[in-house]
DNA sequence: CTGAGTTTTCAGAGATCTGTGAAGACTTAG
DNA sequence: CTAAGTCTTCACAGATCTCTGAAAACTCAG
């Protein structure tokens, strides 16, 4: 019962397929994903790597794309020159979070569209729509998120892990 | 001062590239800008074609994309045999809502892995985070976009065009 | 029913994106 | 301080995506 472990990489690389077609890059799709379903704490470039039968030089990029998107972080590697990644806690929070900023985008474009168009013209009214939509979503989404997170520290469930701060 | 128009157009132009960098395609994203930011009610094939400086070809599968999305509406035409089509209205929370589709998706992914892997293992803990979040995420937006329309219908603001039904 | 006007489809050219592999930079054990 | 191990950068090749242009299909006005 050993397969265990390639059924779970099939099913990673079938989640990174599928994140592929939300915008997401292959490679770093591929990486989260592998980060994601291991059933190690913390995996090195070179084995994810080498799982994933891919190049030095794509990984360096995937790596820094997810840790700047805040989804994995570096874990120092005690005695060892490599460097090992973990996913982070409260990724997917964090995650949202980001995704929140193309809210304020929208609502930015909205409104130059209206000053350029005038108020009360047809595209006036129709950016009014839009600006008064994604500015409601803006409003809303955040104290959702932090519903969240609190209810998740607050319950004393499985503290599988210490959570770690700066949460954002 | 006709200018405006072309200011306009500068305008759209600009937020379809933005819209670019959030997955959507180029072409699908400068013709809904077009639609948004026109100062017409409807616009044919034909008009967006010429103000983009592309081909109907080009045009056509952009136009279908939008209409699948729920963006935009084909608008009969009197006594014309060109199509019309013009930005929904609601279009905004429409797309909101598909765009929930992918919190199922990830919902149903968590719940694969951890049957895979095992919910009592470290891969297992992490997709069950995954889980949760998203499970979570999915209950609330839906109420969230709700909110929104029952607030919008029911305010009796500017009634600048009637509300269509089949908002989803 | 006919045919002009319009939309849709599709093969191929061109543009864009992505990963490789190797060179160079960096880091730290010894 | 040195050198082996590891990471990052980058030019280029291959893969992929997107738009064009023309041909086919469709749709009505007459």
């Amino acid at each position: 019962m050993l397969r265990v472990t390639d059924d779970l990489i099939d099913a990673a690389e079938h989640f990174a397929l599928t994140l592929t077609q939300y915008g997401l890059q292959r490679m770093t799709a591929r990486v989260m994903a592998a980060l994601l379903f291991t059933q190690q704490d913390t995996m090195t470039a070179g084995e994810i790597g080498a799982q994933l039968g891919v190049s030095s030089g794509a990984m360096s990029g995937a790596l820094k794309n997810l840790t700047e998107l805040g989804m994995i972080e570096r874990v120092p590697a005690p005695g060892s020159r490599r460097e090992h990644f973990r996913f982070r806690d409260g990724a997917w929070a964090t995650l949202m979070s980001k995704q929140n900023m193309a809210l304020t985008l929208m609502t930015e474009a909205a409104d130059t569209g209206i000053e350029v168009a005038g108020q009360d013209t047809l595209a006036g009214r129709r950016l009014a729509d839009m600006r008064d939509f994604y500015a409601y979503m803006l409003s809303e989404m955040p104290a959702l998120i932090d519903r969240w997170s609190a209810r998740r520290t607050g319950e004393s469930g499985s503290p599988a892990r210490e959570v770690r701060g700066s949460q954002m």
